[in-house]
DNA sequence: CGGCTTCTTGATCTCGATCAATCAGCGTGG
DNA sequence: CCACGCTGATTGATCGAGATCAAGAAGCCG
């Protein structure tokens, strides 16, 4: 490969110049701590639809961080009784649940054409040592994720089917809308079915309720291609009080 | 404060003489890094029965460290739909998944005469930065943490109202035997109505449960005191297959 | 075009919620 | 010591949201 092609693609991957750095881990890095950063972390090749970046029960080794595309985690127990536990977007942190038992809690599969950048975990380890800001972030991601987390619990536990909907359809909306894309209009790169076990719905539910959203005005769904129509109505329906 | 008594109250409280030590955050420590630890935490006045340690949205400052008794975590959104999205027992620690937003996302009570180790998190970080086995025990216990979320993610999705409740027991049963206690006779801290809304579940259900656990001969319930007799059984039961 | 998978729509059934008493503890004060 | 009230637990009867079963329809790609 020739050394100008080399630098480029090193350059693609630098934090510094990632559009990502302002949500990312480093994004609370100096100048010259992110190019230590960055001195850590490898690029991938891209992983293709239905590619797993790593499967449950391998060891852990790295985190990763999204830089492109979306990926589901998928955890399995006993046989063919599998639960979706979370969707990544670009710069949210992927693999932080591994961490305790050394091995990947759940197989991650990529849902379109996805890139990550990986991060090997003790060198990151050692790394948050020197850098205060880069450990606090990393304290802070893992807090964020306990605390959604805990948000879905109280989906699961509480929440009818349509709040479920509702509540999923607005928080995409806000995910997008905080990485500078539209919250009104965007793809699904989830199915159905990944939407329905995700949320603890059966599919034929999910495709109801959506045509219900429809009819109601609330959203204009054609396949994977949403539209919000009404953001106010639909946040309304997914705090709505414990409809009893 | 005489001073003998003083420096009785003082040793009680030292990491070193707790034997809880072997399960909880300086679990990893050396003797002399376990001075540096026991030097920042703080010793908390009991708390009775249905007080807080905290209430939801109360600026986040310390994590704190069951050393006895046990506490419930409560969420409320909106007015009156709480949410309890965790029970606490000693050796646990409360209150990380404040970090992220700096004010704690849920209420934590007493459910019994309860007593905590105060870690002040300023301290407890810069202190991680010099003592890589304490750093790695922080990131190891958040991690558990999220994992276990996502089995009750699981738990709530996908499992029936049988399968909760084994689940809920042999899991406290396993709780209390990691800490020396029997695994198959203890008390419930918790009432009815708490163990519902943990799982999902109305009061009724839980105890209708309850009664049939009873007379298939699984455990013996008599009001707080739980005898587990089968613990097998429930264990296959709570691990079962999604039953369709 | 056929042979996939994914999505939608309709009909029925079921688990657990809800409503409604009743009962058991338990501290309080007469 | 017992009657009173209060909270928590049990038990019974009914109901409904959403699962499941069963076809179709619509993409999608060779």
């Amino acid at each position: 490969m020739p050394v100008t092609a080399r630098r480029c693609l090193l350059n693609e991957t630098r934090c510094q110049t990632c559009s990502l750095s302002s949500l990312c881990l480093p994004l609370a890095l100096e100048v010259q701590d992110m190019e230590q950063f960055d001195a850590i972390i490898r690029r991938r090749a891209p992983l293709k639809k239905g590619e797993a970046l790593f499967r449950q029960g391998s060891p852990f080794t790295s985190v990763f961080a999204v830089r492109s595309g979306s990926l589901k985690q998928v955890t399995t127990e006993g046989s063919g009784d599998d639960q979706l536990t979370n969707f990544y977007l670009p710069s949210e942190l992927v693999g932080l649940d591994g961490i305790d038992e050394e091995r990947y809690p759940g197989t991650v599969v990529a849902l379109e054409t996805t890139t990550v950048c990986e991060i090997p975990f003790d060198r990151l380890d050692a790394l948050s040592e020197s850098l205060p800001e880069l450990r606090g972030q990393l304290y802070r991601s893992m807090s964020k994720e306990m605390r959604d987390d805990r948000r879905m619990m109280r989906l699961l536990s509480r929440k009818t089917a349509d709040q479920r909907l509702a509540t999923f359809f607005t928080g995409l909306s806000d995910r997008f809308r905080r990485r500078g894309y539209s919250p009104y209009s965007f793809r699904l790169s989830m199915s159905r079915a990944d939407i329905g076990n995700y949320l603890g719905l059966a599919v034929e539910t999910v495709s109801r309720i959506l045509g219900r959203f429809q009819s109601q005005g609330l959203v204009a769904v054609s396949g994977r291609e949403v539209n919000i129509l009404d953001l106010q109505a639909l946040t309304e329906l997914a705090e709505e009080e414990g409809a009893h």
